[in-house]
DNA sequence: AATGAAAACAACCGCATGTAG
DNA sequence: CCTACATGCGGTTGTTTTCAT
């Protein structure tokens, strides 16, 4: 067989038609295996890992290529990467039509979503609107932080009313956001808007207890100022947390990002920023 | 319509594992 | 067993497309 290009010769990026038809007949003929061979027998430039990954993520057959997941799909990925963690190989198998790769973008823009909705309501309205400045996560200056109230926080007995979620994960900013969930008390579909437009987001300072580290727990969080399971006891009595499309929110441990990621991506849209009362 | 930001997508790299010789 | 090679996986980065202003 004659070699179509120089043997050290190793092309990278974009893979065109033709190479795509090459690969196509290869597995046709053989396959998909034997990937170092497209390169050995001179059919194309690439490394065998560069053409299995083509035929997996793009050329195998019944791939749902082009169209955005699925409620379904989403719900499927959201509770497998808590149950399995980042194990993306693993999940695409049970998502017919969508690769390890697909999974993993996904899951990544995701994140993304959601770290840049933390970072934005831990910093000022006039700091998000500034065009070119996107705020950089973990860089909230402390100076820009009220002067807080973790005294409060631990003294106060209707501290448990509060939903709190960890900033930190976005890179230990030293800040985390309360919404007091009475101000959300059962929304019902006609008043949901009114009654979310009224939450107010309180930045505090962290607890002077609290050592961020990569793996903690939410009873950590809050512990042992407040009992957890009152918490969530108090929150379901006063929030109806099903629109949210949650059963229930994670309370096992977890890491800083799952933690946050139990979420659905929309909850936030829920969220409008209020003005700090040293704004208003 | 132009522009910048965000989202989606594609492909590479390093590392781990499996396996044949 | 040891080694080399193939394969698979997860992380990351670069590019393209879509969306919002």
């Amino acid at each position: 067989m004659e070699k179509q290009f120089d043997e050290t010769y190793i092309k990278k990026g974009p893979w065109s038609a033709e190479e795509d038809e090459v690969l196509i007949n290869h597995v046709k003929k053989h396959g998909s295996r034997d990937w170092s061979s497209l390169r050995s027998n001179g059919l194309l430039p690439r490394t065998g890992k560069s053409c299995r990954l083509r035929w997996v993520n793009k050329l195998r057959p019944n791939l749902k290529g082009g169209c955005r997941f699925s409620a379904e799909e989403e719900r499927v990925v959201i509770e497998l990467q808590a149950a399995l963690g980042n194990k993306w190989a693993k999940i695409a198998k049970h998502l017919p039509g969508r690769t390890d790769n697909d999974v993993k973008n996904y899951w990544s823009s995701r994140r993304k979503k959601l770290e840049r909705m933390l970072q934005q309501r831990s910093s000022p309205p006039n700091t998000q609107k500034a065009k070119g400045k996107t705020p950089v996560a973990g860089q909230v200056p402390v100076e820009e932080v009220p002067a807080c109230s973790s005294n409060q926080f631990v003294e106060d007995p209707s501290c448990c009313k509060y939903f709190s979620y960890p900033a930190s994960f976005v890179g230990n900013t030293e800040v985390f956001n309360l919404v007091n969930l009475p101000d959300l008390a059962k929304p019902s579909s006609e008043n949901l808007e009114k009654d979310l437009s009224a939450v107010e987001a309180t930045p505090l300072q962290m607890l002077p207890s609290f050592e961020p580290s990569s793996e903690y727990t939410f009873d950590q969080f809050l512990e042992p100022q407040v009992n957890l399971s009152a918490c969530r006891d108090l929150a379901a009595e006063h929030f109806d947390l099903s629109f949210l499309g949650l059963d229930g929110y994670n309370t096992q441990s977890t890491d800083a990002n799952g933690f946050f990621e139990n979420f659905p991506t929309d909850m936030f849209d829920y969220f409008q920023y209020s003005p700090r009362s040293s704004e208003q």
